[in-house]
DNA sequence: CGACCATTTGATATGGATCAAGCGATGTGG
DNA sequence: CCACATCGCTTGATCCATATCAAATGGTCG
């Protein structure tokens, strides 16, 4: 508990600020009017993106790296949202503001576009609308399977984390995780030791292969579907 | 567990097939295009109102009694997603079909409306087209809390939903729950016997009073304010 | 090499689940 | 209209998964 607040409330505020205030500068060309219209921005790890409670004036695109959203609790336990990976959507709110923090997990680059741009393209081109429209509803989804997963055991919420992160990722059976033991933990609602145990517990079973604590080899799928529940 | 899945496979099935066959035959005047296009129908306690995996083919909005979603995991427990009271739109899905299903938590008056026709006027009207994805975004939101409403203690989830009981309730110190306890702890990630003997322990320490089961008078708002979390 | 930090591993504590009765309200058939 | 079955809820006793507390290990960087 400690030693996340240590680091949360810690360096590097300044590239949120930079986000809200610099004009986009740089464009693209794709398919995608966020792709198109917005400026990318790096992000070194752990550097906020947003705050909670800030105006949702933004909206943000994971160009590389990762990202996480958080918040944290009156006592003082810190729950993550979500984690987005290249090519992923985030910080999209309906509401004024955001509900939550969101913060690189690594060095990343994120591509931003000004909200009122999207808005006032969408009000032309429903196209658009639509798009905005089918990423919140891909968000709702994630979520209504974040609260299935934590009513679930320890060992099937990280099995399903897993199982989860190897289907977001290209070479599937080699997962390169790109967040700490203890990102893991806030995410599915445990705690660090529980989730390092249930790892160890897992390789023991000859259902995985770690070959250091941030790559997992998918060993038996079978076994891990299983016990997915 | 038993008992909940000998009541949910049940009696009733018929009224959900009807949702989607019968054309709707009333109509409404109001501002929300819902109200004026949605036809009412009548769901008896328990009924389905529609099943997962069913396309979503229509939207819903309770006038009278209350609605539960929910999902039937793997291992026979079921998750409660959302309870809806009258005037909450419920089925709103980006996808093709429900994930969750859903059901008269009491007997109920539901407006049933196709989705092709909101749509259809949703790319005419992009006013209709904010007003969906507002609704949306709401949904976002109340899944974000229930999120983090499972990862607390027993006592703070009982509390947390309480208090957001009567936030929704009129009389807001008097709450009248339309849901039986077993719904209660479904939708908690709790056992009966847990949320049970939570509602006790809040009655014994003043915070709370039961005169029935299902009525609840909060009787010292600034401690439940304080065990929330 | 040594300090630091993340991770693992171990020992113990505990909140909530599970198993098991008991109780009160509601409704049904005699 | 009452006796009894049923159902939803409460209460009690025990168990267990995960948290907590504590220490050891290992990897990284100056």
């Amino acid at each position: 508990m400690l030693i996340q607040s240590a680091f949360q409330s810690g360096y590097s505020r300044q590239p949120a600020i930079a986000a809200r205030r610099q004009p986009p500068v740089g464009s693209h060309s794709s398919a995608d009017p966020i792709d198109m219209l917005g400026a990318s921005m790096p992000f070194s790890r752990n550097a906020e993106i947003y705050g909670e409670n800030e105006p949702a004036d933004y909206l943000y695109k994971v160009v590389s790296g990762t990202v996480r959203t958080y918040k944290i609790l009156a006592d003082g336990r810190r729950q993550i949202g979500a984690f987005y990976l290249p090519g992923d959507v985030f910080g999209l709110e309906s509401g004024e503001e955001h509900s939550f923090s969101a913060e690189a997990v690594t060095d990343a680059k994120v591509l931003v576009i000004k909200r009122s741009t999207l808005n006032s393209l969408a009000a032309r081109d429903n196209e658009v609308a639509q798009r905005l429209w089918t990423l919140t509803g891909r968000e709702l989804h994630r979520l209504q399977d974040h609260v299935l997963a934590l009513i679930k055991t320890a060992q099937e919420r990280v099995v399903g984390f897993l199982l989860e992160m190897a289907a977001r990722t290209p070479a599937s059976n080699q997962i390169e995780l790109p967040m700490s033991r203890q990102d893991l933990a806030d995410y599915l609602g445990l705690t660090i030791e529980t989730v390092s145990r249930t790892l160890t517990h897992l390789e023991h079973a000859a259902a995985i292969e770690l070959p250091n604590s941030r790559r997992v080899v998918l060993r038996n799928r079978a076994a891990l579907g299983r016990l997915n529940g």
